[in-house]
DNA sequence: TGACTGATTTGGTCTGATCATATAACATTT
DNA sequence: AAATGTTATATGATCAGACCAAATCAGTCA
């Protein structure tokens, strides 16, 4: 009865894999989730109710709800109580991506340095697509919040937000998710890391209305090379006063701290 | 008793925001969450096992492990069964990032137009940061991969798995973990969706196998501007073969379909 | 010493009930 | 008839307590 009289060609390695055995709930959750990522769900339409998959799968509640609660997290579906309420599949949607981009970031305490040179890396191009794919829609949102963000003055608060608006509209207009999904996660750390009391003098902010004015132009323009180059530019410029800030914030608490 | 005689000045919208009640299970996992980013719970230490945390926070048992499935999905903690086993706590890691751009490719069916650009986006700045800060032993990586990338020689799996470490080692070598997280996260839907059997031919991979050695060539040089723009033309080189690809394969089902 | 054996701890699962909520169906009043 | 209030019902959320399964520990026996 022993095993490796199945085997007698054994070469090397162990003659069966260490088995794992799956979580019940894990298992109803990957046959689930591809019903959703095959599309036999369509998105807004409803998974049965707890109850009827516990019949379904022969599992049990608590199986079957950590099974629902995975995919809640995941994003494939929402979940609603009281009649008529139940788990009805959605499309993941940028946030997801953003999230857990925002947990990999806070738990790995990654430098802000990282996360501006992400963004130079990036961003540049994506002024080239915005300008290449913009539609009149991309145009008028992106004026709008640009003329909002000229007439902010002294409400820091405004300017930030519409700073970050703005940026994550030239990346909308690039018509490309991936690419907005990922700058949508990497801008919010940056501007919740950038203490913008500090960055934002008047001539600091008078440099960045005319940078994104400038960059307008090119993708009003059509012009894939000028609104990269322009973008290139704004973004070192601002990674260079950041730095200035974070150098000068260092000499200040190693000072303290003597 | 009426709402509206507590604020007569009522301007505009409800006087009341609607109220949403949080689920035990989430309030629990906020807390547990904010614990381990706050670093008071470091990685490697264990959460009080399930029962303790019943005890702990009053609620049911099924709550507690509803929380506790929520932070695994995120990636924060890792949970074992058996004596001295329970939750520990662990950092997200670069593959929860790609796992949620997975789900965000798949659940969308973003083309690989958009998935090719990305890279094209991304991939010279890596290989320029490589070139500024690549140790000897990222080096020595990289030249080790590329060796048994040249000797893949009819060995179509082979090729597309060194194909894929060869792009991620250069990424590593960046120091960019963020920029390392996202080209983890592209990188397997791109690989996952060319087919290989197709984009190999003997002179295609000559072409790569080249391409390859000369950017390694400007890593090893440290010359940040030659290892961006050879990085640059292989990627515009591999995405005009993968996109004539692509059309082909659109005409094939076109005339099919008739 | 070393291999077995049972106790112990911990997560995994099950059962069944009750609570909370949102909708639907119905009844009542104006 | 329309507006309003009331009850029924479907559904998720929570609870309680038990048992199962896995991994480790402690002791026993050869």
């Amino acid at each position: 009865m022993s095993l490796s009289e199945d085997n007698p060609a054994d070469a090397k390695g162990p003659m069966v894999e260490p088995i794992q055995v799956p979580k019940a709930s894990d298992i109803l959750a990957g046959k689930l989730r591809d019903l959703i990522l095959s599309g036999r769900i369509a998105p807004g339409e409803s998974l049965p109710a707890e109850r009827e998959l516990v019949s379904d799968s022969g599992l049990s509640r608590s199986s079957v709800r950590e099974a629902l609660r995975v995919l809640e997290v995941e994003g494939l579906i929402a979940t609603r109580p009281g009649r008529s309420g139940g788990s009805t599949v959605r499309l993941p949607g940028r946030s997801s991506v953003a999230r857990s981009m925002r947990l990999f970031v806070r738990s790995h305490g990654i430098r802000l340095e990282a996360l501006l040179e992400c963004r130079v890396a990036v961003e540049p191009y994506l002024a080239g697509l915005a300008a290449q794919n913009r539609t009149e829609q991309d145009l008028a949102e992106m004026r709008d919040i640009h003329q909002r963000f000229e007439q902010s003055q002294g409400d820091v608060g405004a300017y930030k937000r519409l700073n970050l608006d703005w940026h994550l509209a030239v990346a909308r207009a690039s018509r490309n998710e991936v690419l907005v999904a990922l700058m949508e996660a990497i801008a919010q750390p940056i501007f919740d890391a950038a203490d913008y009391q500090e960055v934002t003098t008047a001539e600091i902010r008078r440099d960045a209305i005319r940078a994104h004015a400038a960059i307008l132009h090119s993708i009003e323009a059509q012009d894939f090379k000028q609104a990269y180059s322009r973008m290139e530019k704004h973004l070192s410029a601002y990674a260079t006063v950041a730095r200035r800030l974070l150098v000068d914030r260092q000499a200040q608490s190693g000072a303290a701290a003597k």
